[in-house]
RNA sequence: AAUGCAAGCUGUUCUAUCGUUUGAAUUUCGAUUCAAGAGGAAAGUCCGGGCAACAUAGAGCAAUUCGCUUCCUAACGGGAAGGGGUUUAGGGAUGAAUACCUAAAUUACGGAAUAGUGCCACAGAAAAUAUACCGCCACAACUUGUUUGGGGUAAGGGUGAAAACGUGAGGUAAGCGCUCACGAUUGUAUAAAGCGAUUUAUACUUUGGUAAACCCCGAGUGUUGAAAAACCAAAUAGGCUAACGCAUGUAGGGCGGCUCGUUCGAUGUUAGUGGGUAGGUUGUUUGAGGUAAAUGGCAACAUUUAUCCUAGAUUAAUGAUAGAAACCUUUUGUCGUUAAAAAACAAAAGCGUACAGAACCCGGCUUAUAGGCUUGCAUUUUUU
RNA sequence: GCUUUUGUAGUUCAAUGGAUAGAAUGUCAGAUUCCGGUUCUGAUGAUGGGGGUUCGAAUCCCUUCAAAAGCA
């Protein structure tokens, strides 16, 4: 249930290009988020690539860090909050967390924040498929 | 004993749940089980190598790096031992200056007597060919004096970071290494000691600084770095090879920047071969390896024997949460004491436990580092 | 991972090894004005940090820190 294997992450180059030229994003401090659906099917329902920016945080250590603390919470949370309004269609979502804060937060702040994210991610995405019906 | 500084060594542990990378085993191919999984600096990229591709036809110039000696090393701009210099402190000599002895620190330390050039602000007469400001000295002149003139003179003055080697004596019109004694400094020759740098003695000889200014001498340096490189690989552009033709080694290109020299060499037709890119595999972790002992060496280090195999990711694993322990800091209490303090014990609090994350691999250097331990130095307090 | 460049007033730039580190602009104070602006006068304020060479360092050398750029 809670596993981050390779199959979840977003490892083509192609398809990292693809994102990040037509995708659409949002912002939700201290994640900037993108997404885009392909229609090739895979075994998950999405990818996902996390991003902390050597400009941000000099050391290795803290960029480290900070990718470990989100990858975490997304392994913890994505079940629940992500994958059940994606079961129903036959799409692969691509995504992107691009970290933009300053410093170093702890867990629970990283927690109630991808939370949030995860929660404007799906209605987002639940209004567009309206509109396209 | 406390505090601070410097150097070296070390670099918290356990349990549960969930997860991750690699390997092995099992498998109903869904997965399950077991094992292993960051450092002393993995960092900075400052040096040196291995390895790989390209280039290999060289010579000269240019560019650039290093620079006391011997040794260690695969190599080095690294290290060890030594020599010289500089600075500081102490010591006992001398009329004084210097030198001498001892200890500590420090040193990018070839060459200014192997050539040449440049620079030395301000101040000062003068900053290197001493154009003599004050002063000193004799000579000449007449206006006979606080005079003028052309000379000699680097002993004294003041300036400066630095003033033509320092101190004393002789000598001199006055002076001057002009001469002498002692001493500093430069090189040459001889002798002795040392593998050598160099040291000591004697003779002769030199006397501003600056080469982390140009430069000279000696020794070196091909370029690019795993995003190197090899292989696998479906469709499509293009490439390569051979023959013929054009041209006759022409335009132009390669050989690190230039010159010489050398080498390749334009467009077309036919035939053959073959695969850029996405992606994957190798390179890639057994190595100038680690640990222990013995031997040799002042030491860096080397040799021998035994033993061990110990991360391998690639949008990038080695983590998250909870609990406990250890250590640290602060506070409180008990004990202790004449009184305080220290020490000891107990309790509570603390997102307190450093610096920091492999990316082809080694050898160094440099920098960062909580707490603990060891050594050295400095300061303060107490006792003798 | 590799390569390269740059650090000077609050900001933009100068400065041949000679130091009182300069200019513009900004800020502050004063003058001018009924008030403000303009103008004039004055002040303010800097060589990223550490060490070395030198009589003397922003400049030369070493080391370190920070910032920026490039290589698919």
């Amino acid at each position: 249930m809670n596993t981050f294997t390779k199959e979840e992450r977003l490892c083509s180059k192609k398809s990292l290009d693809l994102l990040f030229s037509n995708g659409s994003s949002f912002l939700l401090y201290p994640f900037r988020v993108s997404y885009l659906f392909h229609d090739t099917p895979a075994k998950y329902p999405a990818q996902i690539v996390i991003n902390v920016a050597k400009k941000r945080y000099k050391r290795a250590v803290d960029r480290n860090l900070i990718k470990r603390r989100t990858r975490e919470v997304y392994r913890l949370q994505k079940c629940n909050l992500l994958y059940d309004n994606l079961l129903n269609k036959d799409k692969l979502l691509l995504l992107s967390l691009q970290f933009v804060g300053k410093k170093i937060y702890p867990y629970s702040f990283i927690e109630k924040k991808m939370i949030a994210a995860l929660h404007k991610l799906t209605s987002t995405i639940n209004a567009n498929d309206i509109e396209t019906i």
